[in-house]
DNA sequence: GTTCCGCATGAATCGATAG
DNA sequence: ACTATCGATTCATGCGGAA
């Protein structure tokens, strides 16, 4: 099994056009969102940000597979004390554009940024608006399964301190069925709202958003060996997911700056790669997949 | 301090009327969804939503105190496997209204209904939008500030009806020095989510949301004896809860089981407040205070 | 008095069946 | 083809009865 990380320099409005139809099974990402990154984008301003978007989701539309999801993370800023109001523009006009709005899904900050206004508190969640092109879409909700609130109460007690181990290893791997079978009762599906700290201590580069959250989407909506999208990839923490995840994926950076950065994080992880390739090989002869 | 709780039948598009320009501190409410709550209410269809309630915001916009803020609890039921988007529509049309829309708090229920679906989870939040007539209002944070940590389990967990009691008892006896030492060093402003449990077990009538959650908006928005407002009064909580916190209140219903009912609890304390007012007359003589 | 278990019950949603 | 009704699914919570 070949998995490609295709990252590409420029305008993703420009190079989503070179990537074909109905190719793409995940887009998650996180766009700038207005009047910020102003060097970048050259700070949209809130009244043009819906016009300024939907050549962009237009394209997301034609390049997603039929059965593929978006998930956009964004939220409005404040304006002049009010909350602007382009991200429901947005939603309205994505519909019209085809987009079924699907769910929105809400990532509740656990360590939202520290600070005291006099008329509002610190705003620590965001939206996580997830669009389709069906009704019908891929969606492995067996994997995003998490322990029950119960159970550590009620049945912990009698189980010893291996099956607790056992028990947490096997969730981790996240195999299939027979486990999912087994766990039957002592795990329970998600609500829609995701209790995710942000990573505020990363090496390099302040993530927009922590790796657990494209992790997330990238487990409920696609399996391995499937495409992820982020057409605003900026430090690249959907594209390294993805690879962590055995899915191939394509980035779009804008600026030189963070497409170079993660050019040079990508190789060393492809030579591991490489180098251990040899050793599969041997065993699995898994046949090459394309990005397209 | 004599404390009004006022109670209207009937519509409260025409109830609102009667009421005079700028009297009101807080609206806090929760109107009847889109489509539910039809063997009760009517039920709107979501397309006529927002025409619906351009009326009654039109006429809370008069009533309420520049001051003043508005909180509404809402959230947008599924239709064919999507989002509807009355609120986004709601919320941009009560803006050409002349309202701000100033922050959206999100309710984070513990308790979600429960339910399994191919293509979503449950359910397990709703926006509290709060508008405003300016950029300038009443907003008295200390009033709400957590311990620091764990603030779902200590301050707003769900109290049973003799906690409650026993919780205010402590209030009343000096229970405020130990507070104001915690205040120093181990409380903190809380976010714009707030984390509550729904109450599903009342007696009498299930309650359409938690008594904390009128309790904060209060709290936060209003001091005592202001005028707090709920034109879908339900079951009464916010009136109930108004009314304990020594805040005067008005509540309109259009059903008159419900009307009834939230009239047959409050004679009991009114009576009781009744009884009490001669030993403090004694030695207190507070004037009146009207609603209007 | 405690703690513990059983049970009813929610602003739900989907898909099938019926008219 | 459209709407209306119904059953199945599922989990945190708090009350009441029991140990």
């Amino acid at each position: 099994m070949e998995i490609r990380t295709d990252i590409k320099l420029g305008d993703c409005k420009k190079i989503l056009k070179t990537l074909p139809d109905n190719s793409v099974d995940l887009i998650f990402t996180s766009p700038p969102y207005a009047d910020q990154r102003k060097s970048t984008y050259g700070g949209i301003h809130p009244d043009k940000y819906v016009a300024w978007f939907l050549p962009i989701s237009e394209e997301l539309l034609r390049v997603l597979k039929p059965s593929g999801t978006f998930v956009l993370n964004i939220k409005e800023k404040v304006v002049k004390g009010e909350r602007s109001t382009y991200v429901m523009e947005l939603i309205i006009a994505m519909r019209k554009q085809g987009w079924l709005w699907t769910e929105e899904f809400i990532w509740h900050k656990k360590n939202a940024f520290p600070g005291k206004w006099s008329n509002r508190f610190r705003d620590s969640w965001e939206r996580l608006l997830q669009f389709n092109k069906n009704k019908k879409f891929n969606m492995y909700q067996e994997e995003v399964m998490v322990p029950m609130g119960d159970w550590a109460k009620t049945r912990l007690k009698n189980l010893s301190e291996t099956d607790k181990k056992r028990d947490e290893s096997k969730v981790g791997s996240g195999f299939g069925k027979n486990i999912s079978n087994w766990l039957d009762r002592k795990m329970a599906y998600p609500t829609n709202v995701l209790h995710l700290a942000t990573e505020c201590n990363n090496k390099n580069h302040s993530a927009a958003f922590p790796e657990a959250l494209p992790e997330w989407f990238i487990k409920l909506f696609t399996r391995q060996e499937d495409v992820v999208l982020d057409p605003f990839m900026g430090s690249g923490t959907t594209n390294f997911v993805a690879q962590r995840m055995n899915r191939n994926s394509i980035g779009i950076e804008i600026l030189p700056e963070y497409y170079n950065m993660v050019k040079e994080q990508l190789v060393p992880t492809q030579l591991i790669l490489l180098e251990s390739e040899g050793e599969y090989e041997a065993t699995e002869h898994k046949g090459h997949h394309a990005v397209r």
